[in-house]
DNA sequence: TTGTAAGCGTTATCAA
DNA sequence: TTGATAACGCTTACAA
């Protein structure tokens, strides 16, 4: 007899063969409470979890006291089969390890719970396929949504196939929001890249910034293309042009903006006043890099992020970044995952330069 | 009628009515798949997600393409009820924007990657009230494994309750791995706290200091106090002692630890010559403290810390501080968490000083 | 190797 | 207000 075997029994239930009396027992249902209640299943699934309170006081404590005595939690995956739907939304984010995108993260569990719905994490790992695997198997788990707030590229091959699967997510009732990322046609919760590095710029124009060296994304990112689109546009509405052979794009992280500038020799930096980072992040790689080669920040070169992660506040010089409030694009990402179809807007989630010590007036 | 609801249909089958006629389609299920293919549904099943590969080529391609024309994605609530277990692990934390816990999350997904295991995350914010319902609510999940991998108080009333509910989940099959936290009677994966912070003292002795300031966590971790206490009696070993007035326990936070230091004159700074906190987040707080009244580190006064969060990268002077090795905690907890019981082993992950910057030979 | 049929723990319909 | 009973989508004996 094999251990866990589930063996027919007399009055149509059935018991558990344990290898150890006291070891495995079986989970307590909705059965076990009804039956200890006295009551049918149908009554005590009413109270339990019903939304509907047609139901007697008594038979309602019955049940109540029963559930608690045997300690019942509802089978969440039977419940999801029966009803046909889980009170589930899966976020698929790049990683979690990252403080913007932990941040991230952390906003919309917050802003989940608000709404009674749980959170189910996958992590791509900025991996295409390994997104398209993941939206596979979380469609498995029959969400109410799927929120993905990666990195969308501008253009990538794996996205057609990502993109059916998503529609036939979104066919079968399921609703798809994208943060960030406007490369396939969903819901979609941006805030203003462009716009935010556009006011970075004149900004730090204005303080006499003139020859400013700008660190992209060597994956082609939309978010991240705009903003340093919108960086470049920023400095030429005051009168200054970055040529071409100033825009770099390193690998998307600290370490890629490390050792590029690691590699930089000192002219090239020294006829520079200012590093333009696409995200904190990589401005911190930036800034780390300088550090070492003993060249001072703010003094000979300003540097500034964007995304104002928590991190900054034990960087020093204190970083001049954009703000991204999270909160709200949060909020807005799980409304969309939630509300009826015709209640939804496209707006933009206005971010704002954050100007601090490490880019000086000049 | 209601859109949605499903009317019953001649050949047993039912079928929906939508809204729109295109805007909801029903999810793809496996006998859909088994009719397209031409073969029954268990024939289906047994292609799909069966572990015997005893079924014919023929019919194994039919399947196969017909789920791939479907796009079928298996019900995974539907496989879970089913199979009465879940390939999934829940993981509770206390939350995932802090960078030690965001560390250990991904480590965590990164283990559970590795064994093929699903992680449903859940975030309790150090309330022990909402780890409790956590676990109720994940129960409901049938997870393979609920990992705890929050701080463990050293006496807390709720905790027999969630004890007890633990425990009802372990007789019913499940596995429960605590991380740093031995409260309470179930499998933990330990590193040495104690043992870190002391090999920390006796290096620090070592390098000349003599009056250090401890912060310590006003909240009652286990964890914390073991680092606290390993910490002093390091210091003692060495032969100097740690009076009980320089050891301080504010709000277990970067905040807490700024307000603190905030509050001492300068007096009771300069009386010290080092300060040490049980964690670097706390270490941080404190230096940023320093940092804004003016007081030098590491030349006035040194600072150490205890976990290696990555953050330290971008912190100037280089931390000094404990390093946990948290790939190697997840990886043991996920396998604690999947492998037989009696392959189990009670190992205490070391830990090993990292001494930087910030704490110069006196 | 395949299909039939009986489960899994719920919810939802319908008649009482 | 209640209780049978039929779903839900899937797995798994057991028999063919």
């Amino acid at each position: 007899m094999v251990p866990g075997k589930r063996i027919p029994v007399a009055a149509g239930y059935s018991a558990i063969v344990t290898a150890d009396a006291s070891s495995t027992r079986r989970p307590v249902t909705l059965s076990d409470v009804a039956r200890l209640a006295g009551v049918s299943q149908s009554t005590a699934s009413r109270v339990i979890n019903g939304s509907a309170k047609r139901v007697d006081n008594r038979s309602r404590t019955l049940v109540l006291d029963a559930a608690r005595e045997l300690g019942y939690t509802p089978n969440l995956a039977a419940q999801a089969v029966a009803r046909g739907a889980s009170r589930t939304i899966a976020l698929i984010t790049s990683s979690v390890a990252d403080a913007y995108f932990a941040a991230m993260t952390a906003a919309i569990m917050r802003a989940a719970e608000e709404v009674g719905l749980r959170v189910s994490l996958a992590v791509s790992d900025r991996r295409l396929d390994r997104e398209l695997e993941l939206v596979r198997e979380l469609r498995g788990q029959q969400p109410r949504a799927i929120i993905l707030a990666g990195t969308g590229y501008l253009d990538a091959p794996a996205d057609r196939a990502l993109e059916t699967e998503l529609a036939r997510y979104q066919e079968t009732g399921g609703r798809v929001v994208l943060i960030s990322r406007s490369d396939m046609p969903f819901e979609t919760v941006d805030f203003d890249n462009y716009d935010g590095a556009h006011r970075l710029a004149v900004e730090l124009a204005g303080r006499g910034y003139r020859t400013p060296l700008v660190l992209g994304s060597a994956a082609p990112l939309r978010s991240m293309q705009e903003r340093v689109d919108g960086f470049i546009a920023g400095f030429a509405s005051a009168g200054v042009d970055i040529p071409a052979e100033r825009v770099h794009h390193p690998e998307f992280s600290w370490q890629g903006a490390h050792s590029l500038l690691h590699g930089f020799d000192r002219d090239e930096l020294a006829a520079a006043d200012l590093v333009f980072a696409i995200s904190d992040d990589v401005a911190l790689g930036a800034l780390a890099s300088l550090r070492e080669r003993g060249i001072a920040v703010p003094q000979e070169l300003g540097v500034a992020g964007f995304d104002d992660i928590t991190t900054l506040r034990d960087v020093v010089p204190k970083l001049t970044t954009v703000h991204v409030p999270l909160d709200e694009v949060a909020r807005e990402a799980v409304h969309r995952a939630t509300a009826s179809p015709n209640e939804l807007r496209r707006n933009v989630i206005p971010t704002r330069p954050m100007l601090r010590e490490s880019t000086p007036q000049r």
